[in-house]
DNA sequence: ACGGTAGGTGTACGCTGTACACCTGTCAAG
DNA sequence: CTTGACAGGTGTACAGCGTACACCTACCGT
């Protein structure tokens, strides 16, 4: 009777059955529930079971990064390098939007794993493909940062709060409460100015689809113009 | 006898002396090791007491981030925008790099402290007396994201690795291992090329200060030549 | 039939943030 | 001068964390 669930529950761990819940659990609670203890208890096993599988908890954490980034899209081929690495680059800003504790967990390893360094090279490869020297290719990655991986630091961003998926609270607290936009009021008018062409007065917020596109093609562009007077380090 | 040292120790605390024994032990030691229990043993005191001058923890990283952002460089009045931020951007990130534990600090935040606020109020004020539009304002802080800060996510970032302040190691391990270089050759390419006009052929990694400038004009580059061609977000 | 090994278990340790009760020194009002 | 409030440092305690280490058990090739 209690067999066949017995038996589902003693589906053997792997790395990758590990790494899946892991990645499940940070998207569904929040990064700061994922613990060993929760994880394991997620799996119907014991935490110590974990350890035959990932070293510690930062290996975990390495594994996940991985198995988000090897979601994003493969590059499309027979594209100028613009049109590819600008939709590689949505494709990547789609799959972190899946999994909103990722950005934080990137930067907070201090040196990529596998598939990021597997992902860089291939943006690093288009661009070498569509005619940049390696120094300016080497310059564009930096210039890119962490853009490259499909998000930027928003500083007020409330989607990343390490809660819940977000998409269910479209919450109210956009713009600022007044005695703060009383304080900043640079700040309060460019708020204000969000409301892009909706004729909604109170736009919620800004349209983060939007600011990310306009930096992206603002350094595209800036981009394409070095690479077309064959810029190089040396001069300028 | 010991009575003197007993009154030193017994400096009265302050909100303001626990931060700085906060930002000066994350300075030295790591952020990782900035404990409740390690700060109040380095101001002698029991841990509870700190309680007393912050309400938690996070409120004490708050308050960090605000020492930090208060140490960057007041706008130099009288000088057209585009130098002005320039000039603001550097100091920011001549700061961040004496607090190696900052960046991410202020990512992991959720909102933005009240020094945070000021600072980005400023710069967007230098903008406006500049001629700017509040709407392609509002875009340009989106587009220099963390930068504007000081910092931009460096992907491999030696320095801001937890420990140490690290100029101490100026380690050899600046350049891909064999058997990696032989999996991504374009960042291997890239990563040699990284020898800029040092005429020194193993070029330690690359230079920081100079990507960092490079992306900094490449972006205000940009924003220039959108700001004389009058940019809106309607049009485009 | 048997020993090795892969993988799940149980216990235990040191560390974390912090709630709560307590004590002590200082200062204002009676 | 006494008193009582209150700011601020103390001590104990608890739940949660990552994980070291010893153990057990089921399987597999010989």
């Amino acid at each position: 009777m209690a067999e066949q669930a017995e038996v589902l529950r003693r589906t053997p761990l792997s790395r990758d059955r590990v790494l899946r819940a892991a990645v499940a659990l940070a998207d569904e609670a929040g990064i700061e529930s994922l613990s060993m203890r929760n994880l394991a208890q997620d799996l119907g096993v014991v935490p110590m079971a974990l350890y035959k599988h990932v070293a510690n908890k930062d290996e975990l954490l390495d594994g996940m990064i991985d198995v988000v980034v090897g979601e994003i899209d493969p590059p499309v081929p027979d594209t100028d390098w613009k049109h590819a690495i600008r939709r590689r680059i949505l494709s990547a800003r789609q799959v972190l939007q899946r999994h909103p504790w990722a950005p934080l967990a990137i930067e907070s390893r201090n040196m990529a794993t596998p598939a990021v360094l597997a992902y860089l090279d291939s943006v690093v490869g288009t661009l070498r493909s569509g005619g940049f020297s390696a120094d300016l290719a080497h310059h564009v990655m930096h210039a890119m940062g962490s853009r490259i991986l499909g998000f930027s630091q928003e500083l007020f961003d409330a989607s990343r709060r390490a809660g819940r998926s977000g998409a269910t609270d479209a919450g109210p607290p956009a713009d600022l409460p007044p005695e703060v936009a009383a304080r900043f009021p640079h700040l309060a008018e460019i708020a204000t100015a969000a409301a892009h062409d909706d004729e909604s007065v109170v736009g919620q917020g800004c349209d983060d689809q939007f600011e990310f596109e306009f930096a992206l093609d603002l350094l595209l562009d800036g981009i394409e113009r070095l690479h077309r007077q064959g810029w190089t380090s040396s001069h300028r």
